[in-house]
DNA sequence: GCTGGCACTCGTTTGCTCGGAGTGCCAACT
DNA sequence: AGTTGGCACTCCGAGCAAACGAGTGCCAGC
């Protein structure tokens, strides 16, 4: 039984608990509120609301304080997007807009969401996987030593130092370029490493060795997933006004140092749509006390990574996702104009 | 009046505080090391040295704890680097000869010398300034597209897209790339973007305008210090075991946040000598109960960024200027192999 | 079904005592 | 002159009890 006033109720507790970080009691409630009705109504619903396991007591005679349920039951609910201010709006705009390349565009993505949410920041850089190649450069910096380049559609640029065993001459090396490049251009990264792997057998018998060590590390820089778990993180020092150090900061802060948990947090599901996990809902018990806020972004549903902000379970909700939303599209739109 | 048996007593002092993290009395001091003599004799060295400003008393009845002064005193004149374990030597050595790039490899120390220290460590990207040109490439992505990649004997590789108001064949593009090649090729950056900056003069007519375009974000790209600005941060987690949060950690996880005030700290001064800032003694008196262990690192006292870690006064100094010595040492070879 | 009243609970704050670690000083010893 | 044992003194912090008060649950009345 879940009737209107009992869901008001729980939302007045949830955004009062997030402000003040203290439970809260039933006459609070009604005074800051103008919830119509005396306290004592309240304490009556509140009790109710704490059978269903939505609130819960820390002790006999204190306040109420938000379950992991009841953040839940209110994200899902009660929760509107807090709209961005155009101010704000305008910051994204101009900050990201601004940026020079992919690097400078996850750095400042990670510093504008720990800015707007005073939270922790969390940006996946794009992934190589689902990029496209965008050219393959040769350059033989001494007879015997060719650097590699790869572009990718995202921007992303690798490249590899290849030692050849025989001098390859200049006129044979583009001709390798041309041949590299229209296996692989425009091609899924995927589909091009094995495009690529068939190439050495096609080229003249002369080129097959330097051929051979070329596509070699190409193809191993492709399905180099070593970029699919780069993170930026930002905002850290919000941490510093975590209320208890050793629950809530000590793991977390453990957490930030190892990417692998990081991009777990994020949740690689490949889903675009804006997803809460609430406290005991993540995947790591130490970290029960922390909410993560998430999104995925990318050009029209075509997912390139994720981002989001991570804090404690008592956080602004509405906030968070508003921003975490915003700042997705821009990223998305920036990374889509640098790849037409 | 400095004599032996109290700089002994300094030197005990200071050892124990560290592992202790409680002041220390005379009494435990005699007993955990074997100085020879009674509390008592201890107690008067002890009012000496608080009277000159190396050791201070909390309050009354409480133990010793070093000021700055005294710490000085002790990384200065009593300390004697421990040296690596085997082990550890080997931990560095296949770590980063691992490294396939620049950013990997600063990656890696980063995380190697939070480990090895237990502490905050900060690694400079190096800079762009000290370095030269090593290659110029000019991919024409589209006939008014092209992608011009800055390639620097660090490894470090820039990237920039070009709009052309016209179209650029390709042989034309090739003539150029020889141009600019012959222009900066292995010249300082500085040295290389004043003399690209004369190019457009020299070109054939029909080419002014590209070369134009094309020097343009070349000259741009390699005047951007930002990534001079560049720093890499690793192992905040260790901050959990600093005892006092307000005092010691959150402000140093503000500082971690601005990148600026990293590389003040680091001190930019260019030198390659291990320094040691003590509290108070450096830019920011928020930071008093943090010192800074630093150096610089590049090829043969050829300076291209600093290396170093952060943490409270009451540091380890032996060990973590062992480890950042070691670190500098070993990243400095790698970056000068990377580089033949 | 809402409300005011009331007894009750229990964590927090405050004030207090007391033990002990550590000191400074002094007189005696080497 | 430097070192030592002895001793009175300081003061922090642990431990405990009492007072406080915010908040509750329940009940009778509207």
């Amino acid at each position: 039984m879940v009737d209107d006033r009992k869901l008001d109720v729980l939302r007045a507790i949830v955004e009062d608990y997030v402000a003040t970080e203290e439970p809260v009691g039933s006459k609070a409630l009604v005074e800051r509120h103008g919830l119509g009705v005396s306290p004592a109504t309240v304490r009556n619903d509140m009790a109710a609301l704490e059978d269903e396991g939505y609130i819960h007591q820390p002790h006999t005679s204190a306040g109420r304080v938000p379950t992991d349920k009841g953040y839940r039951l209110f994200v899902d609910k009660l929760a509107t997007l807090k709209p961005m201010s155009a101010a704000e709006r305008r910051a994204i705009a101009t900050l990201l807009d601004g940026a020079v390349d992919l690097d400078d565009v996850v750095q400042k993505s990670v510093r504008l969401l720990s800015q707007l949410t005073r939270q922790v920041a969390i940006v996946q850089y794009p992934t190589l996987s689902r990029s496209t190649v965008r050219h393959i450069e040769l350059v033989s910096l001494t007879p015997t030593r060719v650097m590699v380049i790869l572009i990718l559609s995202t921007g992303r640029v690798e490249q590899r130092l290849v030692e050849l065993d025989a001098a390859v001459v200049d006129t044979d090396l583009a001709e390798l370029r041309v041949a590299v490049n229209q296996a692989s251009a425009g091609v899924q990264i995927a589909a091009a490493a094995a495009a690529l792997g068939d190439l050495p057998d096609a080229v003249r018998p002369e080129q097959v060795d330097s051929a051979r060590a070329i596509v070699g590390v190409l193809t191993e820089a492709m399905s180099d997933h070593r970029n699919d778990e780069r993170v930026a993180v930002g905002g850290t020092a919000n941490l510093a006004r975590y209320g208890d150090f050793d629950t809530a900061v000590r793991p977390l802060l453990e957490a930030l140092e190892e990417h692998v948990v990081l991009l777990k947090l994020l949740g690689e599901s490949g889903t675009d749509a804006l997803t809460v996990r609430i406290g005991h809902e993540g995947p790591y018990s130490e970290l029960a006390a922390t909410s993560v806020v998430a999104t995925g972004y990318g050009p029209q549903e075509f997912h390139l990574g994720s981002l989001g902000v991570v804090g404690p379970t008592r956080m602004d909700y509405p906030g968070s996702m508003a921003a975490v939303r915003a700042v997705a599209r821009y990223v998305s739109r920036i990374l889509d104009e640098g790849n037409q």
